[in-house]
DNA sequence: TTACTTATTGTAAATCATACAATATTTATT
DNA sequence: AATAAATATTGTATGATTTACAATAAGTAA
């Protein structure tokens, strides 16, 4: 630095928020992403993400930024990473705090509106080339929901109210990219408070299988909730 | 918002680095602190941090905040949470990446420079009120830095190189606000690449503990270095 | 030599993980 | 109806790990 540089030097960059909303669908996670309408990066496929109100707080920009670009509303979203290269971003100097929630594709209706073209569902193992460092971010984001499929039962947010067994175990093994044995996922199950239905499966050719609820209450109240390990 | 705003109203904001570094001294665990010489917040003790240049990486930015202002040098950071509360700066718009580290408090000296007035080692249960919302990022970190302690072998990092098995389990036991069986901790120890030395511990008043060493090598060659779970 | 203090190792019971095998319940087919 | 096919669900035997203690070892200090 040759000359001394100024307070006023330092309030001359933006930030941004981006949305990673997770689903689970056709027997894969999916990730929301966006078609751009607008410079920069037009036509690119992109994470639900804009510039943050110089007066709005953060979780308060994500909500409302990924109403305007995909119409989801009330999405409760957990701070991911934050990234901040100094020329990730062709107009100026703009850091990005991410954010991720997990949702039951099914229970929302996605909209694409304001600048997003689009708005799609997308296997994350099947993620095009994105703009800006959104692929850099994406594959952060999903190393830390695969840490937390591990460590809470988030699981459940991303499976229909009620789900098979079987349902649950080909998340994770989809998630994890392995296979696992039925007998001793279910025995690792009985330390996760599950509540049996009076209903089945419908529809399948064969046997079939019980439905099952996941009680949230009974998780929260007990010990468990702090510390506990899930690595199912 | 009643009139539209323009890209150029973004580009208002600044963005800071906060650097939380963590040591381990006569059985605590502290974290390194400063004492503000300057507004706001004057004379506040506070995690080391300032302002990013607009031109300049996050990473380095860490780097030379923590060096003016606590003259530690090749101190490698991980990123933890931001945090950006519309009013959290009293001058503006300022958004903070916050980072830490694990280091061996002997390994370094530290001296207060540049507008810090001190620094010093605070031990993470005594530490008093800090400027801005510091206490907040502090505790989220702390609480980061718990679930690494159990997901990775970093205890080793705060550790003197040769240490007994006892300091190890002091260690957990101070970070878990908990204590531990001896015997079943050293079993699972046996998880972990030790290497006995022949040496033992100097100057207590009965009989000296066997020194040990932390295998990192053999550690990252083992298959445990990816999903394992540490839990001790 | 003996008491004292902490380090280190051992052991038995309980719990959990793993690899399979066996049984159960439904739909589809004859 | 009876049987086949497919998947759901439960069981079992072996080994590994966890847990709560007890026992032994190896120094220091008188």
């Amino acid at each position: 630095m040759l000359y001394k540089i100024e307070l006023t030097d330092f309030f001359t960059s933006a930030f941004s928020v981006d949305c990673m909303i997770f689903g689970y669908e056709d027997g894969q996670l999916k990730v929301l992403l966006i078609e751009r309408g607008v410079e920069p990066f037009n036509h690119y496929w992109a994470i639900p993400g804009d510039l943050v109100y110089p007066n709005e707080d953060l979780p308060d920009a994500a909500s409302r930024i990924l109403l305007e670009l995909t119409g989801l509303a009330d999405v409760p979203m957990h701070q991911s990473k934050s990234f901040g290269a100094p020329n990730r971003h062709p107009q100026g100097r703009v850091i990005t705090i991410s954010y991720f929630a997990l949702i039951r594709i099914s229970d929302f209706e996605i909209k694409a509106s304001s600048w997003a073209e689009k708005a799609m569902w997308v296997a994350v193992n099947d993620v095009p080339q994105l703009a800006f460092d959104h692929n850099l971010i994406l594959d952060s984001t999903f190393e830390l929901l695969k840490q937390k499929l591990n460590a809470d039962p988030i699981c459940f947010d991303l499976l229909p109210e009620k789900f098979t067994l079987m349902e649950l175990q080909q998340l994770y093994e989809y998630a994890f990219n392995t296979t696992l044995d039925k007998a001793n996922f279910r025995k690792k199950l009985k330390s996760i408070p599950l509540i049996q239905l009076n209903e089945s499966q419908q529809n399948v050719k064969h046997r079939p299988a019980k439905l099952f609820k996941y009680d949230a209450s009974a998780y929260i109240a007990s010990e468990k909730s702090d510390g506990f390990q899930f690595n199912l």
